[in-house]
DNA sequence: TCTGGGGTCCTAGGACCC
DNA sequence: TCTGGGGTCCTAGGACCC
């Protein structure tokens, strides 16, 4: 590996990750994870060319690897690949999330076996942390294949598995695994000799790293920088002034220093969205408001399914925008809440007055939905606040009542103050932040 | 009263991920 | 005719305060 360099104060574990026992990541990855799910349930369709498809039947979420071949890409609108589907025969299938979230969780249990220090990436993707369970194999890969072996066994899924010291190398051995046959959907990068991996990195566009989208890929080709063997030639420092933080840690990731730590236990939501596109385009606000009360109704029951309220609701509504030669009209409001709330009802009642006040009669509307935001991970704010105030009106009681802020909230609350007839605080979650009065009158009665 | 500079807050928007 | 539904983090720049 090239010299690490410094890290500087960006990354506190990165001297940890490096000088102790060296973290090793497994990236364990389902191959095609929908259309792999539908297969176990009809094993016909094994070798058949398929996708599964959006809501409404809009667009391929995920390909088998026979369309992947034929160069659909992911989110092709169904109905553009219509002659390839009649030519190839490919097979097109709703999707069905409740069965695909039922078969991740297997997935999890089944790597749980392996090491407890496991990070649910995503509905396909788990990171486990490896070092401590290895000396019971002979080596990462055999661990690796074993897990792979398992993991079908025990619920039909096909898996590769990456493996490297740091998140983002074990992505890049994930890569590697799915597309080099060799390799048998095992990657180790971490054993490989330097000049293989090098050679690997070399073949490899920059534009595949996790953390490299579109735009930067260009901005770097532009650059000559066009393999991930380039990129880890690059100056962190430089690419940081270029780029941001977030591609200093990237190019130090590349170089073997683990910046991303597991997380094995997933902070709650900073922002809770419920939406859809409609079947057919709708004009009328009372079937928009329909739909609006059940996306409110989705996003507080995963809210309280978090333990959480929200201070603030946005309600969006949206026309077609590849209808180009149809008027346009995308609009949204954010409705304050009184006093943060998991509560349906209140939460309804905002988002329809919301939606009157954006409401335009005369267009026909493709979309719309609900987002939750300044989420405060805490019980109902209005009850656990005041609830130890025996009574009320006097200023000692207040005292008492804005170290209980303190106590109970901790940085979530950045400022409070009161007078003898209200008190203000100002609450923070992520790196919004909101202020809140309620008029002493209002509190609740003490017990 | 005038002035400048630094820090913090807040928002919009961009870029990324699956 | 038909084009997904979630999320995260970071930055820049203006407002505001001291």
């Amino acid at each position: 590996m090239p010299a690490a360099g410094t890290v500087g104060d960006m990354n506190p574990n990165a001297q940890a990750a490096s000088s102790s026992t060296n973290t090793l990541f497994a990236l364990v990855d389902v191959n095609n994870f929908y259309v792999s799910c539908e297969r176990i349930f009809q094993p016909k369709l094994e070798d058949v060319p398929m996708v599964v498809l959006s809501n409404n039947d809009g667009c391929a979420v995920a390909r088998s690897a026979e369309v992947k071949a034929l160069g659909v890409k992911m989110g092709t609108p169904w109905f553009q690949m219509q002659d390839l589907a009649k030519k190839h025969g490919i097979q097109a299938y709703s999707s069905n999330y409740t069965l695909y979230g039922d078969m991740s969780s297997r997935v999890a249990q089944v790597l749980r076996t392996f090491t407890p220090n496991l990070e649910v990436y995503s509905i396909d993707e788990s990171f486990l942390k490896i070092e401590s369970v290895l000396k019971q194999y002979q080596d990462a890969l055999e661990l690796g294949q074993i897990i792979k072996q398992q993991v079908k066994d025990t619920t039909g899924l096909p898996v590769c598995v990456g493996i490297g010291v740091s998140k983002t190398l074990a992505k890049l051995a994930n890569h590697l695994a799915k597309k080099h046959k060799q390799f048998s959907g095992v990657c180790d990068v971490n054993s490989m000799e330097k000049e293989e991996l090098y050679q690997w990195m070399t073949e490899t566009a920059v534009g595949e790293v996790w953390g490299i989208g579109k735009q930067i890929a260009k901005k770097l080709n532009a650059q000559n920088v066009n393999s991930v063997f380039d990129l880890l030639q690059a100056s962190p420092q430089a690419m940081r002034q270029q780029f941001g933080v977030v591609m200093e840690r990237l190019c130090y990731e590349l170089r073997g220093i683990s910046c991303l730590q597991l997380e094995e236990v997933a902070p709650v939501k900073q922002q809770i969205i419920a939406s859809r596109s409609f079947g057919k385009l709708v004009s009328s606000q009372v079937e928009l408001a329909e739909s609006v009360a059940t996306h409110v109704a989705r996003a507080a029951e995963k809210l309280r399914g978090q333990n959480s309220t929200t201070g603030e609701l946005t309600v969006f509504i949206q026309t077609n925008p590849f209808k180009q030669n149809e008027p346009q009209h995308h609009q949204s409001i954010t409705i304050p809440l009184a006093d943060p709330t998991d509560n349906t009802l209140t939460l309804t009642n905002a988002a329809l007055a919301g939606l009157k006040k954006i409401y335009e009669a005369g267009f026909r509307y493709k979309k719309a939905g609900v987002i939750l935001n300044l989420i405060s991970d805490k019980p109902t704010m209005q009850q656990s606040l005041f609830e130890n105030i025996e009574t009320k009106g006097k200023s000692a009681h207040l005292m008492k009542a804005m170290d209980d802020i303190n106590n109970r909230f901790g940085n979530s609350v950045l400022r409070s103050a009161a007078t003898g007839t209200k008190r203000e605080w100002q609450m923070r979650s992520g790196n919004k932040s909101r202020n809140y009065t309620t008029r002493w009158d209002d509190l609740p009665v003490a017990r």
